[in-house]
DNA sequence: GCGACAG
DNA sequence: ATCTTGTCGC
């Protein structure tokens, strides 16, 4: 499928922070999105113990069965340190490479992280909507920014995530009883939607199988390389 | 000033 | 992210 190259990569953090103040503009927050998705990607990546090297998964479900519709993985060097809120510039590139490799292009985009939950509002799964300019959402599994009561404890319970007065997101109950995800918004879609597309790719995990079967993937790939 | 901090 | 064994529970 086609990305866009919308800029170049940044040495420093003050250059990635311009880049995302930059992007930000271009982001579609009208929403509602597909509500019934014939095709949702997932991505994910694996790093390496000591060295640079890591693996960039993408996979293709078929958003009814959730059978598995297509596979891309490439491996890549991590060329950006881990810095919370730049996160995007470390695994972007080689992403990218993967999406690259698809010969279909997916409905919609699950990204293994934050959304409009960002310090700037321009988390990875907004940028990677602006790349491809592709519906996206994304689905963490820990905190980062944001306030929230705990959501009930059965499946499909959630508690808006609000940071300085504004809901940027929703914790989300995708089983009962277990550790909630954080879901929000990237690009094209809308909080309800994305929602409601992360229930339906968990039917028996705490994660979407598009994240699930990118992270396995990519692991796979990371020891056979 | 002191933590906290997606993966 | 990654380093790591057993163990409690459905």
């Amino acid at each position: 499928m086609e990305v866009r190259d919308l800029h170049e990569w940044p040495a420093t953090a003050e250059e990635a922070e311009k880049i995302q103040d930059r992007l930000r503009p271009l982001l579609d927050l009208a929403g509602p999105g597909p509500a019934a998705p014939r095709t949702v990607a997932g991505l994910d990546v694996s790093y390496a113990d000591g060295s640079d090297r890591l693996v960039a998964a993408a996979v293709v479900l078929d958003a009814a069965t959730l059978d598995t519709v297509e596979e891309s993985v490439v491996a890549g060097t991590a060329t950006f340190p881990y810095v919370p809120g730049l996160f995007a510039f470390r695994e972007l590139p080689t992403l990218i490479e993967a999406l690259r490799g698809l010969t279909v292009t997916p409905d919609v985009l699950v990204c293994d992280g934050y959304g409009l939950a960002h310090p700037r509002r321009f988390g990875l799964a907004c940028h990677l909507g602006v790349l491809t300019d592709l519906p996206t959402f994304g689905v963490a599994k820990t905190g980062f920014v944001g306030t929230y009561a705990p959501p009930g404890e059965d499946r499909g319970d959630a508690s808006p995530l609000t940071d300085a007065g504004e809901v940027v997101g929703r914790v989300l109950r995708t089983r009962d009883g277990v550790k909630p995800v954080f879901v929000s918004a990237g690009h094209r879609i809308d909080l309800d939607t994305a929602c409601r597309l992360t229930l339906g790719l968990c039917p028996g995990y705490r994660l979407p199988e598009t994240t699930r079967r990118a992270d396995h993937l990519s692991r796979q790939a990371l020891r056979h390389t």
